[in-house]
DNA sequence: ATCTAATAACTGACTGGTCAGTAATATTTT
DNA sequence: AAAATATTACTGACCAGTCAGTTATTAGAT
């Protein structure tokens, strides 16, 4: 029990710190419990105000997702698109950076929670599908796509079907995501994100090689 | 309205079939809702009995849900057990077989909705994560491990990182799988499955081919 | 064959608990 | 004092699981 002073107030007025520190709370109790399962009640504990409070700056739960995922994922979607724009180097080089900016800023992070949360609930919830669609994964995919389509155009890459490669591409790295949500507490060992890495970035040098030899 | 005849009993004993088409109204139903969302008295409407009937069957919904994975995926783990048993043949044709049983047998299936239910309700009932992981994961993560082992003790497939590469075959076909169940409604056009399968299958003997050239 | 218990299968109203969202009220700040 | 911010108590809807009662079926008696 840490306050007794009668002086202090029993809580104050801080609208500008709200939004921020019960997004923060929300990602962590979406990322344990999914959506549907989540209790605000517990979202606000955690942020350390009261339920009501919650209403003062979301409308409901379904924005407050939102606005969850918009601080989550989106910035290291603009990064990973400026590292895109900007790129000098080989393809190959910048596949692999990408894949390894994936691999540390999401999916050691809590935002790695996220895309199990939007994968088991996208059934019940189609608008917040439908968002996390447009927003993210439509992106995400365009962004590959345009990577592969420049190693083609350079001769680096063998003309492959892009369209199913970015599926190839980015389906070890969701699995990851989903098994560290799912899983991770049922397998003795933590699972070796760095090993998998490694062979996938080794099998898809190896798929993406043009016939004659290796890349230069 | 169908009934009218006032000698046609309102229900029967059919005491034989209840269980099956209990359990086929409850993968339609956890396949569309998930497992915490569904709603007994929906399995119940869609297999035609009353909730407690349910229960006369079932004593309660996780074993229901239960019954429904041991129906639907374990007849197929089972086939593709005695399959690698009785192998003759190169084992990547055997892995061509295995990977394209799953596209036809599960994804193309009601059963193809049951990985994203487990993944999405793996945390916050533990019970089925543990049950799903011990009857259906281990056992499927052994088989490919298997066939992996075959093929580079034949000469093959190269000395690859069998864990690793595991789970590399098995992301493609899960993330189809999930996407199926999650963003198909969304994108225009369904997903192509053969196209990415062959796409997959492609890379893989590109990733197992032994360094000297390809595989015999 | 027909009637008559006895039993097994089934029904559906009810309970107890949960939780998103709202209304009424309180406290802090200006 | 008034406005802004926050809390607390409440409402209404929802649903797994239960159980007292109902109906179909079977077996035994006539």
């Amino acid at each position: 029990m840490p306050e007794d002073d009668p002086a202090a107030p029993r809580w104050r007025r801080r609208k500008e710190a709200r939004p921020r520190e019960i997004v923060d709370a929300a990602l962590t109790v979406f990322g344990e419990r999914g959506f549907a399962a989540t209790r605000l009640d517990d979202v606000a504990a955690q942020a350390g105000v009261s339920k009501g409070t919650l209403y003062l700056y979301f409308p409901n739960k379904e924005e407050l997702f939102k606005a969850v995922v918009r601080e989550a994922i989106l910035p290291n979607l603009d990064m990973a698109e400026r590292l895109l724009a900007g790129a000098q180097g080989p393809s190959f080089a910048l596949l692999e950076t990408l894949l390894t900016l994936f691999a540390t800023r999401i999916l050691k992070s809590r935002a790695g929670s996220i895309p199990k949360l939007i994968i088991a609930e996208a059934g019940n919830f189609p608008d917040l599908a439908r968002f996390y669609y447009d927003e993210v994964i439509r992106r995400a995919f365009a962004l590959l796509a345009a990577v592969l389509e420049r190693g083609i155009a350079r001769g680096e890459f063998r003309p492959v079907d892009v369209d199913s490669t970015v599926r190839l591409i980015v389906a070890p790295m969701l699995m990851s995501a989903l098994w560290r949500s799912s899983f991770e507490a049922l397998e003795g060992r933590p699972p070796d994100v760095a090993a998998l890495l490694a062979a996938h970035l080794d099998a898809l040098r190896r798929t993406l090689a043009p016939e004659g030899g290796p890349s230069p």
